[in-house]
Formats: C-alpha cells, sequence, structure tokens
DNA sequence: GCCGTTTTCGGCCCGACTGTTTTCAGTCG
C-alpha cells in the first residue's frame, strides 16, 4: 500500500471540494471542503486507521462518508483516485494557486479558462496586463486591475507575514484606541488573537458613542500609509509593512458578539453558529438572538454560556475540538502567558550569540525569569566556534563564577550548564559522554544533513535521543517559517522516542520556528511527553520571543504541567534523564 | 455528500462588500 499523507489527501479533497463549487453544484462542496479539513487535522495518519480499522475506520473520520470513505480507500490502495482524476482532467487548471489570489474564486477561474484559456498564474497575469481579462462578461478594468495587485502581492509575500512583526504594532494600536476618551472598549480580534503563526490581515473592534472621532483617529495614526475606505462605523487602511488592517466600531451591548466573530476562526464560527441555531437560537455579529430578541452579546463569555459551554481560548478556536470539548467542561487550563520560570536554550557570545552569560543573565531576570541555560553550540558547528570539551569546562567556571556574584548582589537568577550538542550524520553527539554528565540540562539538535531519507533521519534523532544525557531535543523538525521546510522527519516516531526514554521535546519559541508546531504539540501532550518552551535567544532583547511559544503551546492544548520550564529549577532539573 | 439535543430524510451559517450591473453574482470572513 502507498503512503499518502493526511496532508495529500485533504489537499485533493478541498481540490475536489473546489472543482464542484465552479460546477454550481450545491452543498456537497462544503462536504468535500469539511471532510479535507478533518483529514488535515487528525491526530492519526489516516493510512494508520485504514490499516487497524479498514473503511469503517475511515468513515468513523468526521465529515466522510460512505462516497467520500471509499474514494480515500481507492487512493491508499491504488495511489490514485479515479473520481479526482476526472475532475482534473475535464478542467486543467491549477486550482490551488489561482485561488490563492485574492478576491479570485472558482466562479472566475472557469469563466476566464473558458474564454481565454487562462489555466495557472502567469497565465493570468500575462491576460490581465494584456487588458484581456476586463473584455470578459462580468469583468472590468477593477477587477482586472485587483487581479494583479493580488498576484503581485501573493508573489511579494505569500500574503502573510510573521506573527512577530506585527504584534507589536497591533497590541500598540489596541492600547491607543483603549487610551481615547471616545472608546469604552477596544480590542484587536483575528488571527493575531488566536496567535497564529502568520498574520493576513488585522481586525480592530472597538465601542464608542461618537465613532466618528474614533474613525478618524484611526485613519490619522501614524503606520497608516494609505486609506482605502472610511464609513460611519468602519474604516480599512493599509499599514506600514504592507498589511491591511480594518476597525468596527459596534454598539457596546455587541461587543462581545464582534469581539467572538471577527476572532474566529471560520471553523469555530460555522460549528458554533450551527449550534446556536439547533438550539433555536441565532448568532450573528451583533448578539445571540431569540427571534428578535437579544439574549447575549455584551461579552464573549455570556454568549458561550448562553449555548451551554465553556468560552474556548481563542488559539484553540480551530474547530478542532474545543467545541466538543467547551460543551463538557473540558477544556484544560492551558499554559499561562507569565507561568514560565526558566529558560532552558540560551546562546551567548562564547558562540554565535551577541550578548555575554552575564548580559544575557541580567535581561533574564529583567524579563521576570528565575533562571536560564546557557546552551551554546558544540564543536563541530564550527561556524559558530562551537565549543569543545575543554571549552565547555571553562564557560563552566565562568558560570559558576558570575552565580557568586549575581548572589552578592542578591539576585535570585540561577544559571544552569547546558550546550546545543551538535547531532551527527550518524545519531552520535559531537561532545563525549563525561563532559556531557557535567552539564546540568544537555540539549540536541540537528544543524546538518538536512537531506537524509525520512527513514535515515528519523533513525538518526531517535538514536541521539537514546544516548542517556540528551535531555532535550531543541527545534526537533529544523523548519523556518517561509524560509526552510523541516527536514523530512517522522515525528509520531520521535514522539513515541520521547515517550519511551523521557527525552523532552522542545518547542523553539523563535517565532519564526515554533519548532514543534501545534499538531504536533497536541500530539505529544496526549502521548503524555514532557516538553519545554525556550526561546532560542541569540541577544538579550529576545527573551520576549518566549511569549510566542507559550502561544503556540496553547494552540497545541499543552497545559502548565506538560511545559518542566514552567517549574522552578530544582524540580525541573529532577524531570530530565 | 454528510449528518442527527427534532430528523435515517431534509436540511446544510449568513451577511457584507465589490464590481458589475439595473437586480445580481462572486468572494470573503
Amino acid at each position: 500500500m502507498s503512503r499518502i499523507t493526511n496532508g495529500e489527501i485533504a489537499k485533493i479533497l478541498s481540490e475536489i471540494g473546489e472543482y464542484l463549487e465552479i460546477k454550481g453544484i450545491a452543498f456537497k462542496p462544503r462536504a468535500y471542503e469539511k471532510a479535507a479539513y478533518s483529514v488535515e487535522n487528525l491526530q492519526e495518519e489516516v493510512s494508520e486507521i485504514y490499516k487497524k480499522g479498514g473503511l469503517k475506520a475511515i468513515e468513523e473520520i468526521s465529515g466522510v462518508g460512505a462516497s467520500i470513505g471509499k474514494k480515500i480507500e481507492q487512493l491508499l490502495k491504488t495511489g490514485r483516485m479515479k473520481y479526482y482524476e476526472r475532475q482534473k482532467k475535464a478542467l486543467p487548471v491549477k486550482l490551488t494557486e489561482l485561488i490563492a489570489i485574492e478576491g479570485v474564486g472558482p466562479k472566475m477561474i472557469y469563466k476566464l479558462y473558458k474564454k481565454l484559456g487562462v489555466k495557472n498564474i502567469n497565465d493570468l497575469e500575462k491576460t490581465a496586463k494584456a487588458g484581456r481579462v476586463s473584455k470578459v462578461p462580468g469583468f472590468g478594468k477593477k477587477m482586472e486591475a485587483k487581479i494583479i495587485r493580488g498576484i503581485e502581492f501573493l508573489r511579494k509575500s505569500s500574503g502573510r507575514i510573521l506573527l512577530v512583526n506585527i504584534l507589536p504594532m497591533a497590541l500598540g494600536i489596541e492600547e491607543r484606541l483603549r487610551g481615547l476618551k471616545e472608546v469604552k472598549r477596544a480590542a484587536v480580534a483575528g488571527s493575531i488573537r488566536r496567535m497564529q503563526e502568520t498574520i493576513g490581515d488585522l481586525d480592530f473592534l472597538a465601542t464608542s458613542d461618537k465613532p466618528g472621532k474614533v474613525i478618524e483617529f484611526f485613519s490619522k495614526m501614524p503606520e497608516v500609509i494609505n486609506v482605502y475606505s472610511k464609513g460611519e462605523d468602519k474604516v480599512l487602511v493599509r499599514l506600514k509593512g504592507g498589511i491591511d488592517a480594518d476597525l468596527i466600531i459596534v454598539p457596546d451591548e455587541s461587543f462581545g458578539a464582534a469581539l467572538q466573530y471577527f476572532t474566529g476562526d471560520k471553523r469555530h464560527n460555522i460549528t458554533v453558529r450551527a449550534m446556536a441555531k439547533k438550539m433555536g437560537y441565532m448568532l450573528d455579529e451583533l448578539g445571540l438572538w431569540k427571534g428578535k430578541r437579544r439574549i447575549a452579546g455584551r461579552t464573549e463569555e455570556e454568549i458561550y454560556k448562553a449555548l451551554g459551554m465553556q468560552t474556548p481560548p481563542p488559539e484553540i478556536r480551530t474547530d478542532s475540538g474545543e467545541v466538543q470539548a467547551a460543551r463538557k467542561n473540558k477544556i484544560p487550563n492551558l499554559i499561562g502567558y507569565g507561568d514560565l520560570k526558566g529558560d532552558l536554550q540560551v546562546q551567548t557570545s562564547w558562540t554565535d550569540g551577541e550578548d555575554s552569560i552575564e548580559e544575557m543573565a541580567r535581561s533574564a531576570a529583567e524579563a521576570g525569569l528565575e533562571y536560564i541555560v546557557i546552551t551554546d553550540h558544540t564543536k563541530s558547528l564550527a561556524m559558530t566556534g562551537g565549543l569543545d570539551e575543554k571549552r565547555l569546562l571553562k564557560q563552566a567556571a565562568e558560570i559558576d563564577k558570575i552565580n557568586a556574584k549575581l548572589k552578592a548582589k542578591s539576585s535570585k537568577l540561577m544559571i544552569l550548564k547546558g550546550a546545543e550538542v551538535n547531532i551527527m550524520k550518524d545519531g552520535s553527539l559531537d561532545i563525549k559522554d563525561g563532559a556531557l554528565a557535567k552539564l546540568d540540562v544537555c540539549g540536541i539538535a540537528v544543524h546538518s544533513y538536512f537531506n537524509l531519507s525520512r527513514q535515515e533521519q528519523t533513525e538518526r534523532i531517535a538514536k541521539a535521543m537514546r544516548n542517556k544525557h540528551a535531555d532535550i531535543l531543541f527545534h526537533p523538525t529544523g523548519r523556518i517559517i517561509q524560509k526552510r521546510e523541516p527536514y523530512d522527519v517522522d515525528v509520531d516516531e520521535l514522539i513515541k522516542v520521547a515517550k519511551e526514554t523521557g527525552t523532552v521535546l522542545e518547542i523553539d519559541a523563535d517565532p519564526s520556528r515554533l519548532d514543534l508546531k501545534d499538531e504536533y504539540i497536541r500530539k505529544a501532550v496526549a502521548a503524555g511527553v514532557k516538553l519545554a518552551i525556550d526561546s532560542d535567544a541569540h541577544g538579550k532583547s529576545q527573551f520576549d520571543y518566549l511569549k510566542y511559544g507559550i502561544g503556540q503551546a496553547r494552540r497545541g492544548w499543552a497545559k502548565k504541567s506538560d511545559i518542566i520550564n514552567a517549574r522552578p529549577w530544582r524540580e525541573m532539573l529532577k524531570l530530565l534523564k
């Protein structure tokens, strides 16, 4: 049987949905879309589910019934899905890439293909720039210009920007809105409130008796480079950094409903709305309605409570079980933004960090931490000037000295000794066991040979994890968001090995890494594997990264008890091998 | 094509915005 991943199955199902949408078929598109979504967010590989329980087990997947189930079975058995291939043959266009263009949907794609033979993004760009799109009935000059703009934006930034590059600005704007005397309540909603890895646009909400004043303020903020449109209770602008933001003014009694609505995500809202409807209510961005009477809306809590459920934290509103859990009062108490007591991955100027041990320590104390582990690179990572056994010893002596100094100044910060030990191609570590034994915390990490086969890579890392000194696997998949794909590794297997060996898996909080991803965090938590959230700071300002790691951990349903560095250092050390 | 706090059949979230039109289709969140 061929190895087909959930991601691949999901992609095929969602493309079928788009093909059906194009044909104007009702309801089926949403069925396929829904099935695609639940397959993509499954905790277990569909191929495994099928191996264990056959077709019947596949049909147990939410949104998958007899028809889609059989199609998945065919795909697993033969590596092909005839139904999909027929659709594709009938309409040979690159749906996914065309749909990614802002403002372009299935219906447009169909028309453009029929009239102009547009099959992909390059065709579309050429024909639009030649002015041929605007000649097609139903299209005009504005649409054509919008398409060209959309393609350019997509090319430039893949349409989204890293959370870290926008969160500070968004929170700053939120704070200034709240400071206005005309504003009663204000908040930033959307994906930023959910702490998504990347952000497409910003949604601000405010309540006010004088909306005009607030809108005026918003459109004249120094961050604004363009005002697209301005109405009585709504304004849409472009901000510096190339991100769009809107501000919507709502009545105070609707603030919670609007916050709920604009926080999303879309799937979560669909599920909650459908539930409300079933209970005889109607939920929209102005409130929860029973007929014409608004029974809730002032706060989110009020709405969720009226629906008989807990308020799910924004980070987990992804329609992946949080609604069901909230109805049963089973949402776990997620790790909080102030819960970390230490940081287990910190680089210094001994290798590729910018600041000295002492400077990093001082900055960590200012950030409210009780301890840090110094984890400079080791010798085989030559480009960083990695430490050998001898220099590790020397660094240990230096740390003792600084700890004594800190104590004399009655600082509460404790510096522990560690290293980011390099995993060699064969899974061995580049520092001798004798030296590793002297470290308080031994982190291990991959920095080379990213291109090994899945099996080789998995075995290599698993072997390193089996070293009795290896405490934590740093940035387990090596990805860099929007820049570098993760190396091909079987994370499920790593989770198993982590459980078996007592190795901690890291959630690297560097906002361009956020490695582990939320789905793996959730799997690790479910498997009872211990986790650490580390800044991977290479400079004294970077302890700030921890909050992105916490956001990621929350997105993966991690509790405080799952995170070892949410404990005091003595307790934390006891949890290591 | 899927699903069940009323359903194994008859529903499926819903309204705003945009650009194209002259009453609406398509996209978005």
